[in-house]
DNA sequence: GAGTAAGCGAGACGGTACGTCGAGTCTTGGT
DNA sequence: ACCAAGACTCGACGTACCGTCTCGCTTACTC
């Protein structure tokens, strides 16, 4: 079975990299696959044979995006759930919230890109989930709710934050957050 | 002292009915300039006179969307919550998500789209805000946290579930997140 | 009746000033709508507006460049006739042949274009036939032949010239047409 | 000496074909070499390897388009004129008008299709050219013209019809064209 | 009979142009 | 002032075609 020239590898990089660039400033909207394919020095056909379209260049970007954050749970659940919060705010903080935002209509638009965002973030907050499972285990928490449900009220107040009322996400407030869900330490 | 030709006030309520009738199928983005101003019959200048953009446009019809959600505290703050966040989570649930989401997006590029949108879910949100603090008072709820984090870990994650995760906003979610805040009803 | 913002006449001109220079260089495959649109320093879309495609535009240069041949029949058919004909095949000569052979083209290809196209073909040969006509009635042409048919002979053979044998067309040629036709002046 | 593997003969024939089709119906603009290609069931590379460019491929497509038009010079030029220009006029109105343009703007535009087109025509017109001289001699015609130029004022006509005015091309146009070169037939 | 040069299929690639669409601004004439 | 109509700019989108290129495989001539 004959293949053809192969495709050069180098170029998807560039050009995700290039889109990267792109998305960073002005948002999905921003993007312009003229501009991609240019920064890229890039034919647009070349991008167009890898992508049918805007939406799905950013979906492969977005999977990209996906880096491991390695997270090692230690003994210690509520120290963990601070700092998975606190570095997720802290990691939404960073990006310019106009991307987060595009990004989240962007995947309400294109189910395509939904499904990619989805498994991003999915990805993003799994060790949250666990660790709140945990912590149910341990005790630490009532029982009468379901993890899911705390993981929501961990996480979703960030994104409520930032896109909703557009306050700060401070370290402070992530701390508060656990500490509301988590109740008060308990002095022995 | 007002000069000149008085505006068509009839002219304003077939602009938005057109407009909420494009946001109805195309969403956001489906939503025309053009298009929503030959329904309505009007020229397009007549539209830009009364919303600087398609984003204020946008504004103003969820603004009248929103119906008024005329709420009388009862003596029971839990009952109270509960129907609120349902009322909150039937709204957004019935609005288009796309719709929602390109508002948050629009409301973190422009900062005049930003305050419209802030000041109409500030709005929204305010009897919650009411409830929860008169919950506090009634000692229904620990003090260890401020009134204004329960409202984010109550309406937070409505907002986390439609646009990040995708998930559907049933009555039963929000009735979860009450209880998950006030803890499970005490007999007496 | 309203009538909306009248069309800028200026740029009208400006644009098929600057499809002709293209046109002069390219020929009509080098004319590009983008380049037109950009020497004329106005927008595509405004070019669009007035000629549906590449092939109206320049069916509307041609129409421009076809100077109105004013013709002063005299009494002398003979002479009005080699007139006539040098005439046109001096307009044929200075115009570069791609151009209109690509007329032709798009003349038999698009209903619309062709429809153009004959009428300012016919516009031209228009004096031809009442010359002709003229000498018929004033006995200097055997009459057992249709002047449509003379004028065909006078007229075809500078086409055919042009486009299928790419010979020149020079003032002599267009004599002995007429010669030809009208057969040798009487001496007296 | 050659070496290495001889092309497949049969290639060039199908390559041809298919070229001549599209031919047919999409005119010179509209054979595009991927189809002819992909119609011949063979790679772009091969086609390029045996013509350089699309004008040559159509350059090589005219020249097989030659078939010798057998003709049998009979004794009466009269007849044979009327049976050729009659014949020639018919192989044009069988022919797509569309191609006939076509191939005279290629003909212009590109020197070599020009050449080759020309060389088909020539050939094409040959005969004609050779009965109007046998005619001269013989003193059916007056010769105060050249011959070549009555060969315009036969064939020109039609091709002057078919791709300036648009009108049909009937036997009976055919016939009136000789009568009107030679004159009417005199009767003995 | 093993090498090897060329032919071949498949398809990537750069480049250029096309025609369309949407947002927002501007310019008329008329109310 | 307001309104209708519509021209105008800017910028993006996705498609089509041409001619070049790079693979890996195949074929026949040559040594």
């Amino acid at each position: 079975m004959t293949r053809g020239r192969p495709r050069d590898t180098a170029i998807e990089g560039r050009l995700l990299a290039a889109a990267a660039e792109e998305l960073r400033h002005g948002g999905y909207d921003g993007l312009s696959i003229d501009r991609v394919a240019e920064r890229a020095g890039v034919a647009k056909t070349t991008l167009y044979r890898r992508w049918a379209s805007k939406a799905e260049l950013v979906v492969a970007l977005i999977a990209m995006m996906r880096e491991e954050i390695p997270f090692e749970p230690s003994d210690d659940p509520r120290a963990d759930l601070t700092a998975l919060v606190t570095a997720i705010a802290a990691g939404l903080s960073e990006t310019p919230t106009t991307l987060i935002a595009d990004l989240a209509a962007a995947a309400a638009r294109e189910p395509r890109v939904g499904e990619s965002v989805r498994a991003l973030w999915a990805e993003r907050h799994g060790a949250v989930t666990a660790v709140v499972a945990k912590a149910q285990e341990a005790g630490l928490v009532l029982d009468h709710v379901a993890p899911a449900l705390l993981v929501d009220q961990l996480v979703g107040p960030l994104y409520y934050r930032l896109l909703v009322t557009q306050e700060p996400l401070t370290p402070e407030y992530a701390r508060t957050l656990v500490l509301s869900v988590l109740g008060p330490e308990e002095s022995p």
